[in-house]
DNA sequence: AATGAATGAGCATTCATTCAT
DNA sequence: GATGAATGAATGCTCATTCAT
């Protein structure tokens, strides 16, 4: 009788390891035998449960955007109004309030550097941020004048919060605290008019 | 009669070597092979006029803040009022017309990232950041009531720049041209009230 | 009442997932999983029913020697004369006719070349060789004028049967269809003058 | 000044450490580390000198094809008439009289097995045979009464002498000594009935 | 100044073998 | 009997760095 499977736990453990690997010493330090430490495993199981490095960090990056989502949706589900709605999206994505994450917000920063160089992370990464604008458009939309308005606010929307996340993770104290999520509705106020109360 | 020193010359073609590679393999990719080859160099000669790889990367650094520096001040020499300074420096930071060089932006998303890993590296990264911060807020100065409100938006506005460098690098597409400055602005106007009319 | 053991035949089926998979992946190839998996089973299983990879060759190689003797037996049961046993030996090495077995002949070859580095498999690859040429010596002797004359014949009778395996395995189409069979019996007519009408 | 290149050297002393390596140790046994050892470098330097171990292993096989051909070449000057050149060939290839090199004779198994494996090696391989074949069909042309006949009786010889090869490497005992020249002109002798006075 | 051969530590990955279930 | 997760040593290969020339 075989015992049973635990695959989906190891996978978890090890990508959580990948995180908190990534976070620490970037994609260079992530060696295989760190990432195994750090999920408090032997080098040779990262490669039974995936069949790469790069496996790995496909699957931290949809942990990542999972998380995400779910940050989001908490924030959304309080939302009252388009306006409300479109400001919980940015507060889940600046992760305001209890629940933030340094260090995945520090993975996420060497994840996309890392886009650069492997085509499909690249892809990966790109899937994310296009979902990200996705949402944010529909967001904007019922506040905007028409469509292309909406996209120009959802890309400035989506850069801000990627800006935040390299100062986060580079340089935290050049962020006041709690200014970053006032800003982003200053910046979303700024691009559409029909925000503004 | 000695020969003349080209150091400072053979120096320069290395830093370059070293951009070019790095926008083009990222900082794994970057071996000294490559960043010798790129830059029509021998290996050897990287380690003669710089310590280590890390040298090379602070010196690009630097050349990567002086070229901002150069753009930011071309841009602000045609301004004539407080509230067009500000727009020249986010004008040169988001190399707005000619001399837009996507390489020198995805080698500083590059760098950006390996902060992460080397102290040396974030130092320097955050030293050039810090810099723009600093300039930034001083251009914002004159439009806002006080000084919390400028540091605010001199952060916002720097996070905002970073942001659009990692969409460049990452996913091209994803900002709609030429909208990226407009963008900034509207981020100035909304948190700085007093740049409005 | 337990259940009955099926070692044998797990033994078997082990074996012959070697087979399989040494012929299309050579020793280098030939992982225990991919066995395994050639065999249908797990990997695990290998070593309950072998003490090592190397008693799965050892079984390999023979199962390759009694599937030759049976061949050279087939084919000896219609030879009425001593020329025709002779030359029926050589058929059935050769796998005249139906009943040719490519996967045999490249596994063979590589358990050869496997020979050179393990000496538990040296001695079980040249305890078949010394068998075939024992029995090619015997059935030269009545053909020959002395037990020299035969021992040369039955050595040069067997390397040319290795010679055709190698081909065969390496360089499938150098040998003319049909040619190898009556190419040996002309190496045994040319050594044996007695064979000759 | 630069060091003058001994790349050549180098390149040739890492061929003949494989060459030694795989004799003792077949093509599993064959590491890196252990192919510099046997050439007194260190293991890095293979890599400087070659792209890849298998690029040494063609490296070798174009060596070997080399030897056999000044081999062949040596016995051939001597020959005299169309059957002594026949002779001499196969005198050459089976490394009559002084110049024997059983480790070449075993390193050229291995490569063969290893052959089946890998395409590149297959195909460098299979030009070495191809090569023997084509100029023992020259030389068994004169005495063969056709085309066919010839081709015959040049993939036997070549067939022949390959098993020779196996057999000494694998079972040295097992062809009598002085043996293999004489049994494979006999060979030649029953294929080409033009070949007997 | 410049070269490129040389070094050796480190990397991702593979694998025979073990063993709890 | 059978499973497949787990282990850790070994592999081919890369690379920053050194250094004789």
């Amino acid at each position: 009788m075989p015992r049973p499977s635990n695959t989906d736990h190891r996978r978890e453990e090890i990508v959580l390891g990948m995180l908190r690997t990534l976070a620490e010493h970037g994609y260079d330090g992530a060696s295989t035998q760190r990432i195994a430490h750090a999920a408090g495993l032997t080098p040779g199981l990262i490669h039974y449960h995936f069949a790469s490095k790069q496996e790995v960090l496909l699957a931290l990056v949809e942990l990542l955007a999972r998380r995400a989502r779910e940050r989001i949706e908490k924030h959304r589900r309080r939302a009252k109004n388009d306006r409300e709605h479109l400001h919980a999206f940015l507060d889940g994505m600046l992760q305001v309030g209890a629940g933030a994450d340094p260090q995945a917000v520090t993975a996420w920063v060497v994840v996309t550097a890392e886009a650069i160089r492997e085509p499909k992370v690249a892809r990966a990464v790109r899937a994310v941020l296009a979902s990200w604008q996705r949402e944010s458009e529909q967001l904007c939309m019922p506040l905007a004048k028409d469509r292309r308005v909406a996209a120009k606010a959802a890309a400035a929307l989506v850069a801000f919060v990627q800006g935040c996340f390299v100062q986060a993770a580079v340089a935290p104290d050049s962020i006041p605290s709690g200014s970053a999520a006032p800003s982003a509705r200053a910046l979303a106020d700024g691009l559409l008019p029909g925000a503004r109360a």
